[in-house]
DNA sequence: CAAATATACATAACTTTCTTATGTATAATC
DNA sequence: GATTATACATAAGAAAGTTATGTATATTTG
């Protein structure tokens, strides 16, 4: 069995945008640094968001109109809470089916079909 | 069911070494006109590689001693095949595992755990 | 209570890695 | 003879990260 301590980065840019959507989809709403925390913890420190490749990705979406802000304070401090919106649910749903697509492709390609126990 | 022409380049961007280096672990050697090819080929047209990012892919993993090459003339057109190393080998396995790791985590992630039949 | 760590945002310089375009040349097909 | 396929190579530009830096509040710990 493979150990890996965090996946090489090329391997996280592809998917970062899928993977985002994909949470405010099944969340509702979160805020950046949530976003970083679940993502790590869900991929157990496998996957790592970093805030300069997070916060952009963020502000693009928002620009394109895939997702609403709203700010809330907690005490003084801000937090941005981001939700799709319909596009953006439509895109999230389109990626998702992509990249499970893009997967079963990537099997088939390396002979990975039986990968069931003990790699 | 989702019906994909050709996967954004994002996603093909962070496996594109690792098939290559799987490819020749299978096929022994091959020259880069047919790693296009049958990527293309097995990948039902969806991945298709272009050349300004393979011959420099495998420039620089022959330059890193992961490949060797020799040069073969079919009449008077040049062939380059590319086999792989030991440490290439050795490459190609990890980077195997690594990606085979990385689509677990982000099938768990994106909740893709029971995708079988008409996702 | 001071220091360190965690929370929470943002952006800029730089790097990597591809896309697109271009270039060269032979072989096969129509 | 012209077009398409085979087969290599490289350079300019774009995209999307990483790394570093900056600001500021909240919490924990010694």
């Amino acid at each position: 069995m493979y150990i890996c301590p965090m996946y090489s980065s090329e391997l996280i840019k592809g998917t970062l945008k899928t993977i985002v959507l994909n949470l405010l989809k099944e969340q509702g709403k979160m805020y950046g640094y949530e976003i970083t925390q679940r993502v790590k913890l869900l991929s157990n420190e496998k996957i790592q968001i970093t805030e300069g490749a997070l916060y952009p990705l963020l502000h693009a979406l928002e620009k394109q109109g895939e997702v609403t802000t709203e700010s809330e304070y907690i005490g003084k401090r801000v937090r941005k809470y981001y939700s799709l919106t319909e596009k953006g649910a439509i895109s999230a749903k389109d990626k998702v089916s992509e990249l499970a697509d893009f997967m079963a492709t990537i099997r088939f390609l390396l002979n990975l079909e039986t990968t069931t126990a003990n790699g």
